[in-house]
DNA sequence: GACATATTCAACCATTTAGTTGAATATAAA
DNA sequence: TTTATATTCAACTAAATGGTTGAATATGTC
């Protein structure tokens, strides 16, 4: 699967978002990080694995600890891919546009 | 399921994020949207259908011919969540940060 | 060696996803 | 009103996903 269908599958996950928040502020040993998630380690376990195959997390192996930390290539690439289209939230590109981003919005606001 | 969630998941599919290349260039129809992939009318609709729910893709009909168009919000709350971790690819962090990132990196390769 | 800890592997299950085909609906055109 | 066009809906399928439990593996400690 190409790296970019990798990373937005990754982040399209709350727990994984919540990994990587956590990762953000230090590396982290499995059993540490998996220890806030109301589901099992091997659960956790899956979701890292995830996460590792898309590249945005790393794993140093020291004895039998697995140390994680965020690696942020993958992000930086999503960022790029999805800033292209930056204009569609900075600008109002015809009328429509603009009569459409001016109504409530209904869809999003849960 | 979160605005967020679905706003990754859109786009971890490479005909979606194709889907919002083209309407990047501007309103189309459906049909005119599905003509250059290689697969049926009615799965590029599913894929459509994707991207309304996440709030990426606006539709407006007129007639007979429903008219697509990007919506950048969610777009912009992607890169909003992503960015918060900058940092992880702008800094070295500590030298074996440094050091992951000055590896080949064959992860990445594909 | 025996036990405990850290982590993954394997098998299973329910749900979702991405595609298909065929039928239905709505609008436009003849 | 008949026919063609634009699009979705419904049903099905195969594969992927996110979770579980139980067993295996590897490492550390007594």
């Amino acid at each position: 699967m190409p790296k970019l269908d990798l990373a937005f599958a990754a982040l399209a996950d709350p727990t994984r978002r919540r990994i990587v928040a956590r990762l953000a502020r230090g590396r982290t040993r499995v059993t540490d990080l998996a220890l806030p998630f109301e589901m099992s380690l091997n659960a956790v376990s899956k979701h890292i694995k995830v996460l590792e195959r898309s590249g945005i997390v790393k794993r140093e192996r020291l004895g039998r600890e697995h140390y994680l930390q965020l690696h942020g290539s993958p992000l930086r690439e999503v960022v790029q891919w999805v800033s292209r289209y930056e204009r569609f939230w900075n600008e109002k590109l015809d009328s429509l546009e603009e009569f459409l981003a001016n109504q409530p919005d209904e869809e999003q606001s849960s």
